[in-house]
RNA sequence: GCGGGUGUAGCUCAGUGGCAGAGCGUCACGUUGCCAACGUGAAUGUCGAGGGUUCGAAUCCCUUCACCCGCUCCA
C-alpha cells in the first residue's frame, strides 16, 4: 500500500460523503469535522454496535464466562453542560484550566502560578533583567550557557553595582511592577522574564490561559461567575447519577451505566484527520462493583473490549492491548490498559489509542461525596485543602455508598471504566477497511480497484440493487426488490446508471457488501445474482428469500 | 505554540504577470447482456480568505485560515 494511504482515505471520505471538514466553505475550523450522508450511517452503526453489545443485548440473568456473577447494564443520557462543581471535584478544572507561560526558545511550559521571578537591578533599583525559576530549584549562578548571555546583556545596561532581589516575586506581581513603555505599551525587550532553564534563558510568553475545557456562560446576563464548561468526558454524568440510577432502576451492584455522547476538549494541536478533534464522541461505561471483585471485573472488561474491535473486523496484527506502566497510572488507579490501533498516519510500530479501560477504584464516587481528592505522602487519597486548611473544592456531601441487602454490607463501589472514542473507532474501521487491489476488467486487463472491506454490520449501505440493463422489465423487478429491503429496514440503494462493472466499483468504494443484479433470467427463474464485495463471487439467490438472506448476514 | 511544505472544478493535479485548463468523476440522451465499455452533449471555479503592488495578479508582496510533515503537547 502506498505511503500516502492516509491521503487516499481522507480524499475518499470527502469524495463519497463520509467525512467533511467542518464549515469548509468558510475555510474550515481546526479540530472540527462533519459526517456526510454515508459517514453518518457508518458512525451510527459503530455507535449502535457498541450500545447493542453493552446494553441492548445484554443478558442479565446469565453468568457470563470470565465473570464472578451476573450483572445489569443500563443506558443514560446526560447534559453536555454540568454543574461547575462537578469539574472541580473531578479534577478537570485544575488540570484543564491553568495559566501557562511558554519559553519561546526551548518551548518548555510552566504553570504561571508556580513560577517565581528574580530581578537583577542597578544600584538605583532600575530593573535590568528578570528570570524565572521553580521554587526549590537551583538559583541563578551566572554559569549556565544561557546565563552567560543574560549576564552580558545586563552588563551592557549597567556598569555599576548590580544586585539581585533576595525575595522572589510571583509572575503577576513582577508584571504589575513594570512600567510599560509609553509609546508601544509593551514591556521592554530586556525586561521580559527569561526561561527558568539556565542553559536556555529564552524569553517567556505572556501568561496564557490554557483552557482544555470549553468555557461558556449560563444565562443571558451571565458574568464570569456564571461560567460553565462543556463536558470534557461523558463519565461524570454516570458518576453524579449513580444514586439516581440505583434508586430508580432496581439495579444491584455489580452493574454498569453506559452513555454515548459528545465531549469537548480544546486540544492544542488537533491532528491526524478526526483522530484528535476538539469535539468528539465517546462511548463510555462505568461499571460499579464490590471492591473485592474489582480486579476480576477489570480483567474481564479489558479483554472483552479488546475482543469487540476484532469481532468487527480489526485485524490482530494492527490492534494491541497495552497495559499502562506504573508511572503512567493515575495515582488512584490499580490498572489501566489501552486498546490501540496502528493507524496509517502513525510511524511503523506506533499505535493510537482507541479506548482506555481503567480501574478507577472509588476515586470518582468519593470525590463527589467528599470533594476533590489528591494523594497524600503515603499515597492515600485525601481531600485537597486550600491555604486555610479547608477543602479546596467541596463535594456534594451526598452519601454515594451502596448497601448490599444480601451481605448486609455498606461500601463505596469500585469502578471499571471502558472509555472508547466513537470517532476514533469509526476512523479505525475506515482505515482497516480501505483496500486497494487489482481485478481484471472485461478485457482481462488488470485494473486497480478501491474497496472498503467493512464488516456488513458497519457498512453504511448493505445492499445495492442493480438491473443489468435499463429495459426488458429489469428496472421494475429491481425496484420492487429495493422496496422490500427498505420496508425491512435494511439500507439499500437502487442504481441503473452506467455499465454494471462501474456500478459494482461504486459500491466497492463505499463498502457495500452485497450487490444484487437482476438479469434476463430473473424473469424465468425468480433469482438474482448476488455478488460478494470482497471475493467477487456470484451466487444465484431466489428473490423470495433475499431479505432473510441479508438479515442473516447482518447479525 | 515553533519550523518546513501545500492550498486552482466533486477528486487528482497542470498552469511563474496577459482569455481558467486536463484527466477522472457527476448529469442527460443513445447504446448495453456480469466487473472502471462506447458515442454525443451538459453542468461545475469568489484560483482557501482579506489586503497591497501593477494598465493587468491564480502567478509578485503582506496578513490570515486550513491541511500535511517534523518538533512540542496530549485525558
Amino acid at each position: 500500500m502506498s505511503d500516502n494511504v492516509m491521503d487516499q482515505i481522507v480524499s475518499l471520505c470527502k469524495r463519497r460523503g463520509i467525512i467533511f471538514q467542518n464549515s469548509e466553505i468558510y475555510g474550515g475550523q481546526n479540530g472540527f469535522w462533519d459526517y456526510g450522508p454515508l459517514g453518518t450511517e457508518l458512525k451510527r452503526n459503530v455507535r449502535n454496535a457498541w450500545y447493542h453489545d453493552m446494553v441492548a443485548s445484554h443478558d442479565e440473568l446469565t453468568v457470563l464466562e470470565g465473570t464472578p456473577k451476573a450483572f445489569s447494564m443500563v443506558g443514560i443520557e446526560t447534559a453536555l453542560i454540568m454543574h461547575p462543581r462537578v469539574w472541580k471535584c473531578s479534577g478537570h478544572f485544575d488540570l484543564f484550566n491553568d495559566m501557562r507561560v511558554d519559553c519561546r526558545e526551548c518551548r518548555a511550559r510552566y504553570r504561571a502560578d508556580h513560577l517565581r521571578i528574580k530581578v537583577a537591578r542597578s544600584d538605583d533599583g532600575t530593573p535590568l533583567a528578570a528570570w524565572g525559576f521553580m521554587p526549590g530549584s537551583d538559583e541563578f549562578d551566572w554559569s549556565g550557557a544561557g546565563d552567560k548571555k543574560l549576564a552580558k546583556s545586563v552588563r551592557e545596561r549597567c556598569e555599576g553595582e548590580i544586585s539581585v532581589d533576595a525575595a522572589p516575586m510571583t509572575l503577576a506581581n513582577y508584571t504589575a511592577s513594570l512600567q510599560p513603555s509609553e509609546d508601544s505599551g509593551e514591556i521592554a525587550e530586556h525586561l521580559i522574564p527569561r526561561c527558568p532553564n539556565s542553559s536556555c534563558r529564552g524569553p517567556l510568553t505572556e501568561p496564557r490561559e490554557f483552557n482544555l475545557m470549553f468555557k461558556t456562560i449560563v444565562g443571558a446576563l451571565g458574568t464570569e461567575d456564571d461560567a460553565a464548561f462543556l463536558r470534557p468526558e461523558t463519565a461524570q454524568g454516570m458518576f453524579v447519577n449513580f444514586k439516581n440510577v440505583v434508586d430508580s432502576s432496581r439495579v444491584k451492584v455489580p452493574f454498569g451505566i453506559a452513555q454515548v455522547g459528545k465531549s469537548f476538549r480544546n486540544e492544542i494541536t488537533p491532528r491526524n484527520f478526526t483522530f484528535r478533534s476538539r469535539e468528539f464522541e465517546q462511548m463510555e461505561m462505568e461499571f460499579f462493583c464490590h471492591p473485592g471483585e474489582s480486579q476480576q471485573w477489570y480483567t474481564y472488561w479489558r479483554d472483552r473490549r479488546f475482543a469487540w474491535y476484532k469481532n468487527l473486523g480489526i485485524s490482530d496484527s494492527k490492534l494491541i492491548l497495552r497495559d499502562h506502566t506504573q508511572e503512567e497510572l493515575a495515582h488512584y488507579s490499580i490498572g489501566t490498559a489501552d486498546v490501540e490501533y496502528a493507524f496509517p498516519f502513525l510511524a511503523e510500530g506506533e499505535y493510537g489509542e482507541l479506548e482506555g479501560i481503567a480501574h478507577r477504584g472509588d476515586f470518582d464516587l468519593r470525590s463527589h461525596m467528599e470533594g476533590k481528592l489528591v494523594a497524600d505522602a503515603n499515597g492515600c487519597l485525601v481531600v485537597e485543602q486550600d491555604e486555610h486548611g479547608q477543602p479546596k473544592y467541596r463535594g456534594s456531601g451526598k452519601d454515594l455508598s451502596y448497601f448490599d441487602d444480601q451481605t448486609r454490607e455498606r461500601f463505596i463501589p469500585h469502578v471499571i471504566e471502558p472509555a472508547a472514542g466513537a470517532d476514533r473507532a469509526t476512523l479505525a474501521f475506515i482505515c482497516e477497511a480501505y483496500t486497494e487491489d487489482e481485478q481484471p476488467d472485461e478485457h482481462g486487463k488488470m485494473q486497480k480497484r478501491v474497496l472498503m472491506k467493512l464488516d456488513p454490520r458497519l457498512a453504511p449501505i448493505k445492499v445495492a440493487v442493480l438491473p443489468l440493463i435499463k429495459k426488458e422489465g429489469m428496472p421494475e423487478t429491481a425496484q420492487a426488490i429495493y422496496r422490500d429491503f427498505k420496508a425491512a429496514g435494511i439500507n439499500a440503494v437502487y442504481d441503473q446508471q452506467a455499465a454494471i462493472g462501474r456500478r459494482y466499483r461504486r459500491q466497492d468504494e463505499i463498502g457495500t457488501p452485497f450487490c444484487m443484479t437482476i438479469d434476463g433470467e430473473t424473469a424465468t427463474d425468480g433469482c438474482v445474482t448476488v455478488r460478494d464485495r470482497d471475493s467477487l463471487k456470484q451466487d444465484r439467490i431466489p428473490i423470495k428469500g433475499l431479505v432473510g438472506w441479508v438479515q442473516e448476514r447482518l447479525k
